[in-house]
DNA sequence: CGGAATTTGTAAACAGTGTTTACTTTTTCG
DNA sequence: CGAAAAAGTAAACACTGTTTACAAATTCCG
């Protein structure tokens, strides 16, 4: 039994969630790295102190957010593209395959602070795990394989898949204005994948670019 | 005249471009970020407050830095790529565009804390002029259109331009260790340059492909 | 030249930071 | 229930970015 008023003399449990999650919300627009700790501990109502029962040092909240940015990002994949299924045709393994372009550079554009400690050092360090990192870049060669299995393209080397996903990496870490209008992205973004499947050679099948071309 | 021994109790003047280049060297392998005035001070022999008779405050100096960095990534493009000249046949176009991106991979590698602040809010804000700006950009453009007058490719809108620039971008922000062998770092970027250029459609010239194949 | 004006430096202070230490409160659980 | 563990606190430490008032070096010009 606790009293009428539950209010919270303790935190209790939670605050590692909390800590992460305002981090993140933080991390959305600007650059994490100017977060301060005790502007956490002030808006989470608790001493500076309490958060270091839960994180070593602050450079451990940044890699515990940088995780939380790729289990995110592995949140929209799976909106998109259900990893149980299985595209039926050339032209839905073609749109799943778009879709997770769209996903991935709006991803970049909405969460661009978020994106940025996601691939820089924080990002990567854990346990080299970043390009075996199961959860979002196997989304990528799952879709290149339906492609394939389609006919869309012919192969998807572990080559090809890198390239592939350099080549929307770079479109996702440099398109300008996190303004662009929606309908501008999204032809951008279709143009920008065909171009990438044009490119892993063989005969790439001018009727899937038909199909998709609306 | 002055004394025997010029010790130097006022910097005067220069310590503007010793700011810089400390700082420069400093963000080579390193986050910026955590770049400390006072720790500049310290080993310029200088006191603190000396750095704000030349920025107003620390965010200036990393402005001016990826100003440098850019200057920098020029100087690396003009050795590969005199700007004057032109590329004779084919085989010489596809050279150098191709030396053209190992430059710009490398640099990534070599000066990667440098490489993420120019790429990051700070060498972005100054007047908008990321995408416009021609020192760095425009050499991309001259490559494509040698490209384009040699045959080896038919078309190099802006798009084209875009696409190819984005390619490259992704797979240097991509990279993963800093310790990759000169000879695989070479190879990987030559078939990346490779499927980009076939990703710009038309009749990709597979004579040139054979070409540059050694 | 010589002295005013300007530039470029300094020392001292202020508020705020990351982190550690010693201690207290709350929860868990045999 | 009472000990052990978990999760909080306040106070201190060394350090930071920045401002202020002041001093030295340089430049400018009558």
């Amino acid at each position: 039994m606790k009293t009428d008023i539950d209010r919270k003399p303790h935190h209790h449990g939670r605050l590692r969630d909390e800590v992460i999650a305002l981090a993140m919300e933080e991390a959305r627009a600007g650059a994490i790295e100017l977060l301060s700790m005790r502007d956490v501990s002030r808006r989470l109502g608790v001493s500076p102190a309490a958060i270091y029962r839960h994180f070593p040092d602050r450079d451990a909240i940044f890699r515990a957010v940088a995780r939380a940015g790729f289990d995110l990002l592995a949140e929209r994949f799976e909106v998109v593209v259900p990893f149980g299924s299985t595209a039926p045709d050339a032209a839905a393994a073609l749109d799943r395959f778009q879709a997770l372009a769209q996903a991935y550079v709006r991803f970049a554009r909405d969460h661009y602070g978020l994106w940025r400690l996601m691939f820089g050092p924080y990002g990567r360090d854990p346990n080299a795990t970043h390009l075996t990192r199961p959860s979002t870049y196997d989304w990528l060669g799952k879709s290149l394989a339906e492609l394939q299995n389609s006919g869309v393209i012919v192969r998807a080397t572990a080559e090809d898949q890198y390239f592939v996903w350099t080549a929307i990496h770079g479109l996702s870490d440099l398109q300008s204005s996190p303004a662009t209008k929606e309908t501008a992205l999204e032809s951008m973004v279709r143009s920008h994948t065909l171009k990438t499947l044009k490119a892993l050679g063989g005969p790439f099948n001018d009727v899937a670019v038909s199909i998709s071309s609306r």
